[in-house]
DNA sequence: CTAATGACCATTA
DNA sequence: ATAATGGCCATTA
């Protein structure tokens, strides 16, 4: 497997995200000094899976947990485990929306 | 090079 | 609340 930049870029930023917490795909694109890449971002964590990368506490900016790679339900259920609530396919980003920091 | 794809977003109805 | 639409971008075929 070959990394590209801009995935090591986005690895880089969501290893960062705190345990409880998460963060959103628009938030990540952002931080990368892309505000419109939200869509790639998405894209690249879908490859994630053979790396160590906690890609399941990013969401949607609706506050949807949005998709996952081994389903959207399991994506839920270790959220839980981490102790974020989980409405339906719903969180609250109020509370556990985590502030990016360089 | 072009075209298609997708774990998205904001707007609109 | 849901559904459709156009746009955006990196990656891949």
């Amino acid at each position: 497997m070959t990394l590209t930049a801009f995935q090591r870029d986005v690895y880089k930023w969501v290893q960062q995200i705190p345990r409880g917490k998460v963060m959103t795909y628009a938030q990540i694109a952002h931080a990368l000094g892309m505000p419109q890449a939200m869509r790639a971002v998405g894209n690249a964590l879908n490859k994630n899976i053979f790396f160590d990368v906690p890609c399941h506490r990013v969401v949607r900016s609706s506050g949807n947990v949005g998709g996952y790679a081994w389903g959207t339900d399991k994506k839920i259920a270790v959220l839980r485990k981490e102790g974020v609530r989980v409405n339906g396919e719903y969180i609250d980003l109020k509370l556990y929306g985590a502030r990016k920091h360089s």
